[in-house]
DNA sequence: CGCTTTTGACCAGCGC
DNA sequence: GCGCTGGTCAAAAGCG
């Protein structure tokens, strides 16, 4: 299956957003304006950027400081002390770093301390740009996160079939039943519920974003927009209910994809074969051996092919391995190899009844993100031995 | 040298 | 207590 399964239903909601994300003349930021006859004929300098961003096409004729400029020569166009005096657009100069950078901002003032930024402008080395608003980049963001996450999922759901055993109540043959049930369509058709409610999610803050703030600065605020802020201190309630509201749906969309941290999962045990194997896998005591893993630790099982491409992005280190009871290929015993600390295991065993399929069991979480690379690669090159199809028979003695 | 895998020993839990 | 089984340890060996 591919992408477009995932996206095609998402059209409305993604053209809703572009009308929300481009209001009509604010998105200029594909464009760069730069007049090079200008910049040889005179310096660019906090004095004359102005008449120098005038002339290109970001500059609002109908702004304060063209009314400046018109009234009387003797009076700059960003001089604050008159511009404070009226009301309406106006450009103010933020940030100056002559002759390499300025940074404009166009806001709209309803008085002498009362202003709504709208749109920053940056001139860097003589070209104009606008830059972009923080919920422009906020939502190309997310919407990368999005692809790449559905993406992965998609990938993930060719790959293995996962079960992720909550009851213990199931009969043993309803979960050796459910070990090999296929599961990429209902894995593909919640991807799509995800990605369709996120997207929802983004129009939503966006919306807030707008109705509370004007528009979406991309620079931190200057002084008089905070005392504006702390007058606004309601909306600010309200921001951290939506986000409060936001990342606890996300936290329910995702929750079946997560791996249970110990403090918050029940008791579960895992999908075997035969319970007996299961009971005894872990024991909490004060010896040696208290590095066990707690009994009630939440386990995975996933069903990977055991043609040697389909490995997980952890590293691991194998610490043992085992003939087990009713099947002809021995179990090997991973340990996380990239922190100490970190408790993660997994076991690989051949299934008896589909040798070309491996039974990964996973427990307990890792506490440290994916290891960008391999810690070493010395020493790794008889990393899974167990799934590499000439050895498998191999049989330790007994 | 620093990492890995290999592998026999050891431990804990369970059933008898 | 004893034997069986699954899980872990740790010394030794292997690899780049
Ligand atoms: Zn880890």
């Amino acid at each position: 299956m591919d992408d477009a399964l995932a996206t095609e239903g998402n059209q409305d909601i993604e053209n809703d957003l572009d009308d929300i994300l481009s209001p009509p003349g604010t998105d200029m930021t594909r464009i760069c304006f730069r007049d090079q006859l200008w910049l040889n004929s005179y310096p660019l300098n906090c004095i004359l950027v102005f008449d120098y961003f005038a002339l290109s096409p970001f500059y609002d004729v109908t702004c304060n400081n063209e009314l400046l400029r018109s009234r009387s020569q003797s009076i700059h166009p960003f001089d604050i002390s008159h511009l404070s005096k009226m009301t309406g657009n106006e450009y103010v100069l933020t940030r100056i770093k002559e002759p390499n950078l300025f940074v404009l901002r166009k806001q709209m003032r309803y008085g002498p301390d009362r202003v709504i930024p709208q749109l920053m402008y940056y001139i860097l080395d003589g070209s104009i740009f606008q830059a972009p608003q923080l919920c422009n980049l906020l939502y190309s963001k997310i919407e990368k996160t999005i692809h790449h996450l559905s993406q992965g999922f998609t990938i993930v759901s060719k790959l293995e079939k996962i079960n992720c055993d909550d009851s213990e109540e199931e009969s043993i043959d309803k979960k050796v039943k459910n070990v090999k049930k296929p599961i990429e369509l209902k894995k593909l058709s919640a991807v799509n519920d995800i990605h369709t409610t996120l997207l929802r999610k983004v129009k939503l803050c966006i919306q807030w974003m707008r109705k509370t703030t004007g528009t979406c600065r991309l620079f931190r605020p200057s002084d008089e927009e905070e005392e504006n802020k702390k007058k606004k201190k309601k909306k600010k309630n309200s921001k951290i209910d939506i986000d409060q509201l936001f990342s606890k749906e996300l936290e329910d969309l995702y929750k079946p994809f997560l791996i249970q941290s110990p403090s918050t999962s029940s008791s579960s045990q895992a999908t075997r074969a035969t319970p007996k194997q299961v009971t005894g896998l872990f024991s909490d005591d004060a010896s040696r051996f208290k590095k066990r893993i707690n009994k009630k630790q939440k386990r995975i099982v996933t069903q990977v092919p055991a043609d040697g491409l389909s490995t997980d992005f952890w590293s691991w280190r194998k610490y043992g391995q085992k003939p087990i009871k009713g099947s002809p290929y021995p179990r090997g015993y991973y340990r996380c190899s990239s922190s100490k600390e970190c408790e993660a295991r997994k076991q690989v065993e051949r299934c008896p009844s589909d040798p070309s399929l491996l039974l990964v069991t996973y427990a307990a979480e890792h506490n440290h993100p994916i290891p960008p690379h391999r810690n070493s690669l010395s020493g790794s090159t008889r990393i899974n031995k167990l799934t590499t199809a000439s050895s498998f028979h191999i049989h330790r003695p007994l």
